[in-house]
RNA sequence: GACUCCAUCGUCUAGCCCGGCCUAGGACGUCACCCUUUCAAGGUGAAGACACGGGUUCGAAUCCCGUUGGAGUCGCCA
C-alpha cells in the first residue's frame, strides 16, 4: 500500500508566503502546483485518518505554488461530512467529480467535512474512503481534513472582521429563538434582524461573527447544471461565520477550502443551491474569485421522495454486499442524471472522454434496482471468469460455512462461462455455483427430486452406463461428445433430450436449473459426475 | 409559510438552449412469440409519455405567463 504524503511536515515552512500572498494572487491560486500530486493516495484504516491530517497552522500545499503561473486546470473536489456511510447519492457526487476532472485532465480533491465532532465517526470516515476505494474513484494528493483547517477559517472570519464585510454579534441563543418566535407570531420567515450590525458598544461577553451581508440587490449563482438562480439580498440573513466558541461554521469553513484548495469547480448536491448564495457573499467579501457551480439534483427513493434510510438508503459497501460489482454501479450511477443520447452501456473509459456537466439533467431521478440489476447482469457477462471466481469466493463461503476447496475454486472458474450468463449480481451467481463447491452427497431439492423418480433414474442409469463404457477414465471428458451421446440414448429410447437432461441435472446439481449440464458434465469430470449420478440411482421412490 | 429548483412512457432518459425532420426515439420493467436440455441470455413484436390552462407563431414537447404537483433550503448542523 502506497503510503500517505506527509503534509505538514513539506508545507510547513511555506506557513508565510502562502498567508502573504493568498489574497493578493488568488487569481492565480487555480493553478497547478507541478508534479506535487501525481500519486494516488489510498487510504486504509484508522490510523492513516491521522497522519494525513493538517497542520492547525493555516497551511494548504495546493495554493503555496501559483506564482509558477501555469495556466488554470480544474480541480474538483468531493467534500462529504462523514455523520454516516458514502450513501448512494454521495458516490454519484463523487462518481460526476471525478469524472469531470478527468475529463479535464484536472485534479479530483477529497476534503472530509469533520468539523461536527459531535456526529463525525472514525468509522463513517473509514466507510467513506473504503466506498471511494470499492467504486475506483481514486482522488488526487491527501485527504484533507476540515477540522484541521479551523485556525485559518477563524483567521479568515477576523479578517473580514477588520474589513468591516463582518460584525460582533452578542445576541444570545435565547435571544435568537425569541427572535425567531416573533417572526413566526407574525408569519414572518425566521431571521436575524441585524440589531448587531452597527453597534460598537461591545459587552465583554463571547460573541459570534456575522457576515454582513448585503441588503439591497440581488445575488445571483451562474449554475452550469441549474443555469443562472438568483435571489433578492432581502431574502438572506447575515449568518454566523464564527461562532462564540471561536469554531466555524459551515459556510464560512467550505469557502475558505474551495478558495484554498483553488477548487475551479464545485459539483454537489441540489440540496446545496441555496446555501450557494450565501457562500458567494463571503467570496464576495472577501473579494475572491467564486469557482464555477454545478448543482445535481438528489437521487429519490422509488416512491419518489428524498431518500432515507426508510426508503432503502445504503452506503456503498451495501452494494458490494448485494453482489454489484464496481464497474456496474458507476455505470448506472453515471446514466441517472447524466446521458450521451441513447447510450446505455458506457464503459468508464468512454465516459472520461464523453462526460460533460451540460447533459446533466435538472430534475430528481428515482433509484431503480431492476436496471441496476440489468446492467449489473451486463458487467457480470463480460467479466473476467478469474476475476469472478474471485470475487465469488467469499460469497460462496459464506453460504457453505467454510472456505471453498481448491475443487471447488477450479470448478468455478472452469463452469464460470456458463454460470455468469444467468446471474445478475454475484449473490444470484453464487446461489447457482453453490451445486459446484459443494461436497456430496448433494441435497436435492423438491423438484429435483421429483425428476429422479424411476423412469428418470431409469434413463439417468443407461446413459450413465453408455458414457462410463463409452468413454473410459483417462478418456477425453468434453461436453460436445457427453451431449452427442445423449441425443443418441434418447433416441434409442424414443425419449426427448429434455427427459433424459432434466434427471441428470437434477443428479448432477440437485436442482432442476443450472447452466447447460454438459458444460455441467464436463466441469464436473468423469469421476465426480459418475459418482454423483450414483448417489441419485440409490434414492427410493 | 417564505425563498429556490424541477416537471416527456411505471422507471432512467433522447429531443428543448438554436420552434417545423416528433404520427415523440432508446433503455429497464411488463406482455406475446421465436430459439431451446432447464433457467437465463438473445431475437422479433406489443402496450406505454410531452402534468394542466392560457398565450406567441403559419406551426410548440420545444418560447412566454399562470395553475397544479414534486423536491430542496430556511440553525452559533454539515
Amino acid at each position: 500500500m502506497p503510503k500517505p504524503r506527509q503534509a505538514g511536515s513539506q508545507s510547513g515552512q511555506r506557513t508565510l508566503s502562502f498567508r502573504a500572498s493568498s489574497l493578493s494572487q488568488e487569481a492565480h491560486a487555480r493553478t497547478r502546483p507541478e508534479g506535487m500530486f501525481s500519486g494516488r493516495v489510498w487510504t486504509m484504516g484508522n490510523d492513516m485518518l491521522h497522519s494525513a491530517s493538517f497542520p492547525a497552522a493555516p497551511v494548504y500545499p495546493f495554493a503555496s505554488s501559483f506564482d509558477k503561473g501555469l495556466p488554470m486546470t480544474v480541480i474538483s473536489r468531493f467534500a462529504p461530512s462523514p455523520t454516516g456511510f458514502l450513501h448512494i447519492g454521495g458516490a454519484r457526487t463523487a462518481l460526476f467529480n471525478w469524472l469531470f476532472s478527468r475529463h479535464h485532465g484536472g485534479q479530483f480533491l477529497l476534503r472530509i467535512e469533520d468539523t461536527d465532532r459531535q456526529r463525525s465517526t472514525e468509522a463513517a470516515k473509514a466507510a467513506i474512503l473504503d466506498g471511494l476505494k470499492w467504486l475506483e474513484l481514486d482522488w488526487d494528493g491527501d485527504v484533507v481534513f476540515q477540522s484541521a483547517r479551523q485556525a485559518r477559517h477563524a483567521e479568515v472570519a477576523l479578517r473580514m472582521l477588520d474589513d468591516g464585510t463582518a460584525y460582533r454579534c452578542f445576541c444570545t441563543p435565547l435571544e435568537l429563538e425569541a427572535m425567531r418566535e416573533q417572526a413566526r407570531a407574525v408569519g414572518k420567515p425566521p431571521r436575524y434582524d441585524g440589531r448587531w450590525r452597527d453597534r460598537t458598544d461591545w459587552p465583554n461577553a463571547p460573541h459570534a461573527i456575522r457576515l454582513k451581508a448585503p441588503q439591497s440587490g440581488e445575488t445571483q449563482v451562474r449554475d452550469l447544471v441549474q443555469g443562472e438562480v438568483r435571489v433578492g439580498n432581502e431574502q438572506l440573513d447575515d449568518m454566523v461565520l464564527l461562532r462564540a466558541d471561536g469554531t466555524p461554521t459551515y459556510m464560512l469553513s467550505v469557502v475558505v477550502d474551495d478558495h484554498d484548495m483553488a477548487i475551479s469547480h464545485v459539483i454537489r448536491g441540489d440540496d446545496h443551491l441555496t446555501n450557494t448564495f450565501r457562500q458567494v457573499q463571503i467570496y464576495k467579501a472577501m473579494d475572491w474569485a467564486v469557482p464555477a457551480f454545478a448543482h445535481i439534483p438528489l437521487i429519490h427513493g422509488s416512491d419518489g421522495a428524498k431518500l432515507s434510510k426508510r426508503h432503502g438508503a445504503l452506503g456503498v459497501e451495501a452494494y458490494r454486499e448485494l453482489g454489484y460489482l464496481p464497474e456496474a454501479v458507476r455505470n448506472y450511477l453515471l446514466r441517472l442524471g447524466w446521458s450521451h443520447g441513447d447510450e446505455e452501456i458506457i464503459s468508464t473509459t468512454q465516459a472520461v472522454a464523453w462526460f460533460d456537466l451540460g447533459h446533466v439533467g435538472r430534475s430528481p431521478a428515482r433509484f431503480d434496482f431492476q436496471k441496476l440489476d440489468n446492467v449489473n447482469g451486463h458487467y457480470l457477462k463480460q467479466a473476467d471468469n478469474a476475476r469472478l471466481a474471485e470475487l465469488v469466493a467469499p460469497f460462496l463461503a459464506e453460504a457453505l460455512g467454510r472456505p471453498v476447496s481448491a475443487v471447488g475454486r477450479e470448478r468455478l472458474e472452469r463452469g464460470m462461462g456458463g454460470l455468469k450468463e444467468r446471474a445478475k449480481t454475484l449473490k444470484e451467481l453464487t446461489e447457482n455455483a453453490l451445486f459446484y463447491a459443494k461436497d456430496r452427497p448433494l441435497l436435492y431439492d423438491e423438484k429435483a427430486r421429483g425428476q429422479l423418480g424411476a423412469q428418470g433414474r431409469g434413463a439417468l442409469e443407461a446413459y450413465a452406463g453408455r458414457i462410463a463404457a463409452a468413454l473410459p477414465a483417462g478418456a477425453q471428458w468434453l461436453q460436445g461428445r457427453l451431449e452427442e451421446e445423449a441425443r443418441a440414448e434418447a433416441e434409442r429410447n424414443g425419449l426427448k433430450l429434455g427427459q433424459l437432461a432434466q434427471p441428470l441435472r437434477a443428479a448432477l446439481t440437485g436442482r432442476t436449473t443450472s447452466p447447460p449440464i454438459f458444460e455441467v458434465l464436463e466441469v464436473l469430470g468423469r469421476e465426480e459426475s459418475l459418482s454423483r449420478i450414483r448417489d441419485a440411482l440409490a434414492l427410493d421412490g
